[in-house]
DNA sequence: AACTAAATGCAATACTGTTGCAAAATATCG
DNA sequence: CGATATTTTGCAACAGTATTGCATTTAGTT
């Protein structure tokens, strides 16, 4: 059943996806790429510096800001900006390049949600040309509204 | 034709606006609020600070922030989350509480789109409750979209 | 094992935004 | 109009995220 007994979860992954790069496999890329193939939510940079210390993994901070920079321009990662004015990062499988976020407000989590695709019907003022569309919700995410109803 | 000979168009209009809070009218907040009403974008704190020199109007950074937080507070400004990290505010008669924003790639202005009420349609993952929806669109503005018909 | 280009770590810096506090200004009252 | 109480301002210092330069280390190659 073990496929690997010598890697965390999500490593191999991430060496993998790393070694179709034109880029180098270092510790802090693995580490950092692994991490967010793992996570349910968009990370932001301290999020992966802590979780990459619970495993061990030192990284400077630069050099974090660095490999995350890299993964986006890979095309590896894909970065959001937050309403708390910090850069967001996340990797998980099977998220189309447009997608929305979702911001749990009892959390502070970001959510991509990969089935939200812009369904968007507006009318849109006259003149305008359009290449992006960024839609970001607000509210709770699952498990804090089901945390909240329990208790209320 | 002319209503005041004295005061700079937008200004009369923010005098009295500010006339009817319970805080003070000052030169600052006058100036700010003048500049806001007269903005068809929504404008950035450095904006607005290179606005009021223009004016020959200098304020200091503090007081230029905690003018414009308090003119939200107040209900006479609105402030929205940029992509680029900065807090961007306006005051445009007519734009409902909820709207949303387009950020020109151009001229790296951000317009208010009074006209665009979330009319939108899609399929919400299970479990989410959805407090507020922010639609950034990201594209050019009628003015810098012109630009690049006519030149190329 | 030696080599070269890429990646890292450290220090210093930029930038947006915030806080504390004394000085100045506004609105009010006599 | 002038004195007063309270709000607002300006300065200085600070907090936090993110970026840059450069010497050192490391990954991948020969």
């Amino acid at each position: 059943m073990t496929q690997s007994n010598l890697l965390p979860d999500g490593e191999l992954a991430a060496r993998n996806l790393l070694q179709h790069t034109s880029g180098r496999v270092t510790p802090a890329r693995v580490g950092v790429l692994s991490i967010l193939l793992n996570a349910n939510a968009a990370l932001s940079h301290q999020e992966i510096e802590q979780t990459a210390l619970q495993q061990g993994l030192i990284v400077d901070r630069v050099t974090l800001y660095r490999a995350l920079d890299w993964l986006v321009e890979q095309g590896l990662a894909h970065k959001i900006s937050g309403a708390d004015r910090t850069w967001r990062y996340n990797a998980q499988a099977g998220v189309p390049h447009q997608h929305a976020h979702f911001h749990c407000k009892d959390c502070a989590q970001v959510f991509c949600l990969e089935s939200l695709q812009p369904t968007l019907l507006f009318a849109l003022p006259n003149g305008y040309q359009i290449d992006e569309v960024e839609l970001n919700l607000q509210g709770r995410c699952p498990t804090c509204a089901n945390k909240a109803t329990d208790a209320g």
